[in-house]
DNA sequence: TTGTGTTTTACGACCTCC
DNA sequence: GGAGGTCGTAAAACACAA
């Protein structure tokens, strides 16, 4: 079974094995992996905008937004109001610095508060979506493998303020330590195996986004291109240095991370070394 | 409502580094 | 050998036009 497979691979990834069993559980309520015990104390956020998306409160420092965070709600500009989960969601007040400390490996003395402490009620919009479940209870087949994968288990919908913190760290730092990753997976109820997994995504689609782009306007604007979506490069060479230029001119408030091997993660390398020194 | 294209999680294969 | 990297891919979730 898939699930169990899961659980002797990597027993980190669904902290706390006592799963809940019951499929007939209304998990749209829990639109975040709802057959993880842990997440049933974590509740997504509700404050939303007009496209269903949390609206965060960007702290100025951030600069302006990217344009591809434009699917993360209002940039600094437009400061939403959001409404307040206890007055302390950490996606939704503005981002200020001792926020930005938080995202900092050397300042983590302050890091991102509890997500227990939002409302329960509060369910996240994508909760109204599905009604039934009966089909969670089968057990389908992996294809290639053979291996077996529990529905229920094969992919989760992260909260709109999982993705948030995952963006904003991304945003920050494109290659998160281990140090990070312990933090954001705990203040997220991630497991740090899906902390990691979903900076490989992202990486894998800011490089898909920027060979679009590349493809597109056929190297007559690469000078801005390179410029304006974040420094991203193919592949993490010197140039993708952890916001190196963007950073500069973004978060000019604290400074950047302790300065990453990037040449030597041109292929498979690895931050130990640099965590180490951390 | 439905068909279809895109995005999002998650994995395996393979690589490099320590 | 284990960690984390990329790359390719599967499949669920989602968006949107018809």
């Amino acid at each position: 079974m898939y699930v169990s497979y899961l659980l002797d691979k990597d027993t980190s990834m669904y902290p706390g094995s006592a799963r809940c069993t019951s499929n007939s559980l209304p998990v749209q309520n829990f639109v975040s992996a709802p057959a993880y015990s842990d997440y049933m104390g974590y509740h997504p956020v509700p404050a939303l905008d007009s496209h269903g998306q949390p609206a965060p409160a960007w702290g100025s420092h951030y600069g302006p937004q990217r344009e591809d965070w434009s699917a993360y709600g209002p940039g600094p500009s437009s400061a939403a109001p959001a409404a307040h989960i206890n007055g302390s969601s950490p996606g939704q007040g503005s981002y200020s610095s001792a926020d930005y400390s938080s995202l900092h490996p050397a300042a983590a003395a302050a890091p991102l508060p509890p997500v227990d402490t939002i409302n329960a009620q509060q369910i996240s919009p994508n909760s109204q979506r599905h009604s039934s479940y009966e089909w969670m209870r089968k057990t389908v087949q992996s294809t290639s493998t053979g291996k077996t994968r529990t529905r229920e288990k094969y992919r989760v919908v992260y909260t709109d303020h999982q993705r948030l913190e995952l963006e904003k760290e991304f945003h920050y730092n494109r290659y998160i330590t281990i140090r990070r990753k312990s933090e954001l997976a705990a203040n997220l109820r991630l497991s740090e195996r899906q902390v990691k997994i979903w900076f490989q995504n992202r990486r894998a689609k800011e490089r898909k986004l920027m060979k679009k782009k590349l493809t597109h306007f056929d190297g007559s604007s690469l000078g801005s291109l390179q410029s304006d979506s974040g420094s991203v490069s193919p592949m993490p060479g010197p140039e993708a240095q952890p916001h190196s230029d963007m950073a500069a001119s973004l978060f000019p408030a604290p400074p950047p991370p302790a300065a990453l091997p990037m040449g030597g993660l041109q292929h498979g390398g690895t931050l130990q070394q640099v965590v180490a020194s951390q």
